[in-house]
DNA sequence: TATGAATGAGCATTCATTCAT
DNA sequence: AATGAATGAATGCTCATTCAT
């Protein structure tokens, strides 16, 4: 009997095998034969599972992206003793650090070919990445608010704080900000009750 | 003898003739052919006054930014009547607005490009940028603190507003996000006094 | 299961098929499009077979400059009746003959290719086209000494003839100067026993 | 009265500037813009002078040439303590030479052009540099001739030396070849009185 | 006479995709 | 199901030459 193999289950196999392609060459310098070397697959047989080249890139992606996330979302977890302002600091930090310079600079590829065509797939991940970045920051904010160290309605903040660290992330990318300061800066406002507006 | 072209005239003049081709065609296919034609100029010509075709390309993004900021600087200063609030919303929403739809989309491409090739050139002119964007800012917080609308350290805020106006730049192009929904409750939270932080 | 083809056999197939081609129109003025059209290939498969348009040219001219010394042997090697001398002189104005003009006009160009740029292949190549030349011509010469018309040192000849002819046929092409009488006045002076030095 | 330039004089001038630049450089790699420029005129006044680039080219290759023979002749003659066989092997190997490195390159690529461009012009600059090769060479014979070195008709070889070292030249440039051993065995083979065909 | 701005033909090379086997 | 040979459209850039001033 023929082996039946599960068109998802291999889409995601033959996207695994170039993570390591992806870190050395990024993501606008990919062809798809090296692709198919990399998966020790025929460049035809690519075609078996994927339409066109965009949509391999992006299952690449996809695995990456994740990945960071669940880094993230492990590297929170396992940190119990620190506070949740700590916390933040960390989440916020962390693909700015010098272990994550590769997949920082995947995600880069990431938001700029997003940023340029957004399909109903670019478009669903993206809101997906959301949920799992603010299901992180609902974590540490709520187990805050639990420790008192923030007030209830902390929890409005999560979009904002998203926002901010897109920003943060071209930001950096782009000019010459020191993410450490910024975020630190950032921080501070949110828990040092620094009021802006004027109270009349 | 020969006619002596001010070369950085010239430049400009290319680049102003361009403006519509970027508009209808977007960035990334934009041909060096389609460019010469636009400005009613020979191939050759092109490269007389720019070395590549980046260069073209980034004269082009730069007359559109400044065109923007100009317009944005304009719009503040004529509406004297509004409140401080009304002006950062304005201001933070003027971007997304149906009559600037192709000039957003030239500016998520510029932010597209400048994300993954960080050249000294894209570098300067992006924190020529942030400066703008921080000079208008600044004015209009300004009038807020004179109006008894903001506290003194509002000025403060000005990094992280523009972190979090590019991150929702981002977030729109992607996701789908409701600019003018979150912009609400963005100026909201400065100018209502919002405490995130306990009291302790 | 696709063909496997034989990448060697598949480079002499294409370098063959342009013969005419570069009969016609010279090394110096073929285009890599005009190549995959005598070979009734697309221009991409070229690419296949060979790094770049140099790689190409150098095995059309390979295949000539080898067709050349095939000649040549065969012509030596078939006419038994000519004493050494006649042999000599039939080797060296061979390629001056009017039958093989065009392949002269080929061997020229590689000369002239050859001259300004000494990649190892050119110099590989070189090197393997004086070893031929010179076991033709060794064994013009060991026939001449068993037939008593030349004396054994002979052999250190080959060399020095093999530069006389090189420079015979780059001033051939360049000036007017007539290959027969030279070759004439070179082979007398061989056979002649002519003594340039003085007896002291 | 204006100043009346003559046109012959003009072109040896526009010349003259670009010997720097053809050593720098090479012949291949030259433009017109790079002349104008070394000359310090307009690239229109070019064109004032030669009817193309060719001729330009050739002009100045026409200086260097003529300025190594003069080099040879002055190295020649001011060497009167030499022997001829001295002399004759100083004359053949000072364009191998580390001296004549860079002018060795550039007559390679007059030699190159010239293969396969055989115009009138450079037909008779070739011959013109034969006729100077064969004075000098010439000189130093007739002086073997009155030192007892070398018989009468030695005066005969001269082509033949001439296609050897032409030959040498070109084998030099391309294959692996010693020059300075090939000269001493072909000296040798001269002043060496070696016999090669039978005395029958 | 001198100029230098303008020109545009010309060309090697890449790579996603197809399809015969 | 798997393959990899074949493809050809698409494009940035150079540079000799012209010609208006």
């Amino acid at each position: 009997m023929a082996i039946i193999v599960d068109k998802e289950e291999k889409r995601r196999l033959i996207a695994l095998s170039c993570k390591g392609l992806l870190l050395e060459n990024g993501i606008k310098n990919i062809t798809v034969a090296q692709i198919a070397k990399a998966a020790n697959i025929g460049k035809g047989t690519i075609y078996e599972y994927f339409a066109n080249k965009d949509e391999i890139v992006f299952e690449i992606i996809m695995l990456f992206v994740e990945q960071i996330q669940d880094d993230l979302l492990i590297a929170i977890n396992n940190n119990n003793t620190l506070s949740c302002r700590e916390k933040m600091e960390y989440f916020m930090m962390l693909v700015f650090s010098e272990a994550y310079k590769k997949e920082f600079s995947i995600y880069k590829e990431f938001l700029s070919i997003a940023l340029c065509s957004a399909t109903p797939d670019t478009v669903a991940f993206r809101v997906n990445c959301h949920n799992s970045f603010e299901v992180i920051l609902e974590t540490i904010i709520n187990q805050g608010i639990e420790n008192d160290e923030l007030h209830q309605n902390a929890i409005a903040m999560i979009p904002m704080i998203r926002y901010f660290h897109t920003g943060l992330i071209v930001d950096v990318s782009i000019g010459r900000v020191n993410a450490h300061m910024e975020i630190g800066s950032f921080i501070n406002s949110i828990f040092g009750n620094i009021i802006y507006g004027e109270n009349r």
